[in-house]
DNA sequence: GTCTATACGATGATAGAC
DNA sequence: GTCTATCATCGTATAGAC
């Protein structure tokens, strides 16, 4: 692997782990076995390093969603594999927590965020139009809010199991939001 | 006011902001309009600060919660209040936004933040059953789930704000939310 | 209780040789 | 492309005077 993969690779485990605050090139050089020459050669420096690995993370969670959502399933379907998806909860989200650091809002780097939860927006609304098309769901749900909350219960089952250092919040907060949602399906006793 | 006190409320603050990591004792100082000496002279130093701050804040909201939930009202409602609460979705969770730190995870920090998501799932918990044994809500509902899943959406609600700079995600994160949950409330065909 | 002086490692980057 | 040397600044803390 060339310098700059080694670089980027680095790069986006560390910041995964530890944040872009806390992350300093020195840390990211001797992880990646290269040295300041590289380092200064391949990147401007830090924020420029860390835009270039963000991207990359933001662009495989999108695809990797695109895949997950890319099936023959039926709509209510395929929002149950999103929400019941194997996460590690204590780890976190990757583009999530970045979210949360003020070094990251106000900077380049919050656009491959950004995009990432637009497009994860879209895909739900999508999908959730099209099990009202489907008559899988009640026809006067609001599919904004609803998305809205279900990319929200997974972002707060990473902070619970965090906070609480207990991975199996995450597990009962989209348990918990899928239940609500099974229910909701329109019930043939419903049927017009 | 003490100076500290005034190192206390500052720090408060910055934290809210910055976060424990990104954090410095001569920022503190610079803010709190005191010097190395005070600083030195109450607190063994930044994590000591920190914790005695993290520590307020973990019990104002505790206290926050408590009287949002002593009210005469319906459980349903009192849910329903916490959950359409006035949130700066922006500025993030004073709590949930430490937790996304690794300096702050694995350290005595944690502590206050678990403590106050703890109380967070007791009182919920406490409030659904009632609802339950009240006819509110259905006998079927897994409240351990329904719970975590409400203490999710709203933590989803800042992280969400946050990545995508808009304060309006959160509330239609929590309006998404109840809206399942008023579907949810039993409904007079059920009854027994 | 508060001040100033001082220390030492880490951070983020530049310079120039190879 | 990569290496080593160097730098100004910040972060966290201690020492001792007042």
């Amino acid at each position: 692997m060339s310098s700059r993969d080694s670089l980027l690779k680095t790069t986006k485990e560390l910041l995964w782990d530890r944040g872009y605050d806390a992350l300093s090139p020195r840390t990211i050089q001797a992880e990646s076995g290269t040295g300041q020459g590289s380092f200064y050669h391949h990147f401007r420096g830090k924020e420029d390093l860390a835009r270039h690995a963000v991207n990359e993370v933001s662009k495989e969670m999108r695809e990797a969603l695109q895949s997950l959502f890319a099936t023959d399933k039926k709509p209510m379907d395929r929002i149950r594999d999103y929400l019941l998806n194997s996460r590690a909860g204590l780890r976190g989200c990757r583009l999530g927590k970045l979210a949360q650091e003020e070094a990251v809002v106000g900077n380049s780097l919050i656009h491959p965020i950004a995009e990432y939860f637009s497009y994860l927006e879209e895909i739900l609304v999508r999908t959730l139009e099209q099990a009202k098309q489907e008559g899988e769901l009640e026809q006067d749900i609001a599919v904004e809010a609803l998305v809205a909350m279900i990319a929200s219960v997974v972002q707060g089952g990473y902070v619970l199991s965090r906070a609480r250092q207990n991975p199996q919040q995450m597990d009962m907060a989209v348990n918990g939001a899928w239940d609500l949602l099974e229910r909701m399906k329109r019930r043939p006793s419903d049927d017009v």
